[in-house]
Formats: C-alpha cells, structure tokens, sequence
DNA sequence: TATTTAGCCTATGGATTTAATAGACTATTA
DNA sequence: TAATAGTCTATTAAATCCATAGGCTAAATA
C-alpha cells in the first residue's frame, strides 16, 4: 500500500503538472486544494526538489513548480523518491539493489524469481507512465463521466 | 517491500511444499532449517493456518502440512494473508476494497487509474504463480547453475 | 490414566516508521 | 528594509514490525 507521503505527494505533482508553465505555485495553496496538511506537503515537496523532480522559487512571487516537462516526469521516479524502491525485494531491484540478508543462493531463490516479475512488471508501467499520460487519461474519464450523467439525467 | 513476516512465510510455504505428503513438519525443524526465529514462525504458521492454506496436528507426531495441494496453493493467496491486499490504493483492491479518504470522485483519479494497471499486472503473476510452479522454476534454475558450476571447471 | 509432545494463546517490549505540528531561520523581492 | 515564502531542526503521537517469554491445551503413547 501506498504511504500517505507518497499519495500527498502523487497529488501535487498531478496539480503542478496542470499548471505547468503558470508561474511559481505555494504550497499553502496546493495544500488547500488538495487537502494536504501544509508542514507535511512542505517536507514532500522539498524531497521532490532534492531528487531533481521539482525546482522553487523564495520571497514575494515564490512557490514550487515542475523542473522539466509533465511528459518527462514518471510515476516511477516520484515513486521511488517518495515510497523507496518498487522491488518488492532488495535482491531484484534495478535502482538500489541489496543481498537478502541470510538468503543463500540468489540465483536458485524461489521467493526472488517470483518477485522478479513482479518488478518487471510494475516497472513497465510505472516507469511507462508520465504525469502527462496521466492528465490526458483523467480528462478523457472526465468526459466519459459526463457522459454518463448526460445519459442519467 | 515484503515484510519478513511474508518472506519468512513464503519460504516455509516453498518448505512445506517440497515435503508435501511427507506428514507433519515440526515448527522448530522449520525454524532451524529456514533460519527464522521459531515463535514468530509461530504466529506465521497460525495465521495461515486460520486462513486455510496450512493444517496442523498437534502432540506428538504432529507439526504443520499443506492443507491441499501445492498446484492449488498461489503467492497471492499467500502474500494476501501476510502482508494484506496487493493493490497500492484500497480503492483498486479486489479482494478488500476501501474507499480511499477524501478521494473525490474515484472514476477521475489519476492514482487510481495508474494503480488499477499496477494491481492487475501484480495480480496476475501472483494469482498465476502456484508453489508447484515455484518449486519446478527452483529445479529448473538448480540444473542451470550446477552447469555453469561445470562450464567453470 | 499419566506423561510427554508440540501446537496454541496472551502479553510484553524495543525499534522503526508514519503522520503531523511547531518554530526559528534564510533567501528573495518589492 | 519589510514582507513573503521556502528551508531547516525538533518534537511527538500513533502505528507497525520484529522478536521473545511463558503458560495453556489438545493429542498421542505408554
């Protein structure tokens, strides 16, 4: 499951990614938007800064905005950032792999051949995804949405 | 990441089913032979148990058994019981469904139409991956490895 | 029936992680 | 220089994870 980090934290970059290109936003308005406590989101954005997702502007006019493109900014790298590897063991992960503690062979190791996929597989789509995919799928259920209530009413 | 809760239990799971129709295995064989610290095994044991992947016998001669067949018994089922629902977000999960708190209208999410993917693509290896299978693909990569301890002689 | 075996139950504890909040500090802009 | 808005350091409550201890109960065997 998702930390509530990471899901603050999926939220503002999808709310950035809307504005791109509208100037500096403040955290204290993403956070009211979004209901997101304000110290928290803080620390998340700064994260996402550090990791090079993000860039800020201070004083008067300041506020946090996208360092590049939504169509070069993945789930898979906030992910990452936020929530730590997507391996679901240390010994398969691409990004930061460790050696099972006390796990003998790792080539022969059921747990680790299984999990290999799972990797594989949620790396295919994570990393395939971009926050630009993203918006273009929640307008297209949008409008699938209206359609619906159309039809209702 | 899995927990060591889940690891230790999958791999008394891959265990336990090497010695299918072998009769009960005593906890304490399992605990030495695996590495994991017997009482937590323990409580591992019990919750799969009462969720009717183990059976047991107690007294003398007793210890822990598959309650089934390993062709019958998957990861998923496994990890559900470990380490709770697969899916990222508790509003994509199919076996424990949650509405995600204060998550607007859920058909227009943009976490949620990335973590459907996600939970599906995860899904369908572990829901696909029985212990049966997991011990052929051990075998499998066994052969290979003891030829490439070969090629090296 | 008595005894031993081995799983079952309750509870405790430390360590770590998660989620949130408070307050002082610093860079920037007008 | 005064106001703004991000940055840094600390603290805390709650939850989860990992592990251990000790007594209880069911079952087999002598």
């Amino acid at each position: 499951m998702l930390s509530k980090k990471t899901k603050y934290g999926l939220k503002a970059l999808i709310y950035l990614a809307r504005r791109y290109d509208q100037g500096p936003i403040l955290i204290a308005d993403l956070a009211q938007e979004e209901n997101i406590p304000k110290k928290f989101l803080e620390a998340i954005l700064l994260a996402l800064k550090n990791n090079g997702i993000l860039q800020s502007k201070k004083g008067k006019g300041g506020g946090y905005y996208l360092a590049r493109s939504p169509k070069l900014i993945t789930f898979g790298q906030a992910i990452r950032i936020m929530e730590g590897p997507l391996a679901p063991v240390p010994c398969v992960s691409e990004t930061s792999y460790a050696k099972c503690t006390e796990c003998g062979s790792e080539e022969t190791c059921g747990i680790r051949i299984v999990m290999k996929d799972v990797r594989e597989a949620m790396a295919k789509i994570l990393d395939g995804t971009t926050l630009a995919d993203v918006l273009e799928e929640i307008d297209k259920a949008e409008e699938t949405q209206k359609g619906v209530l159309n039809f209702c009413i």
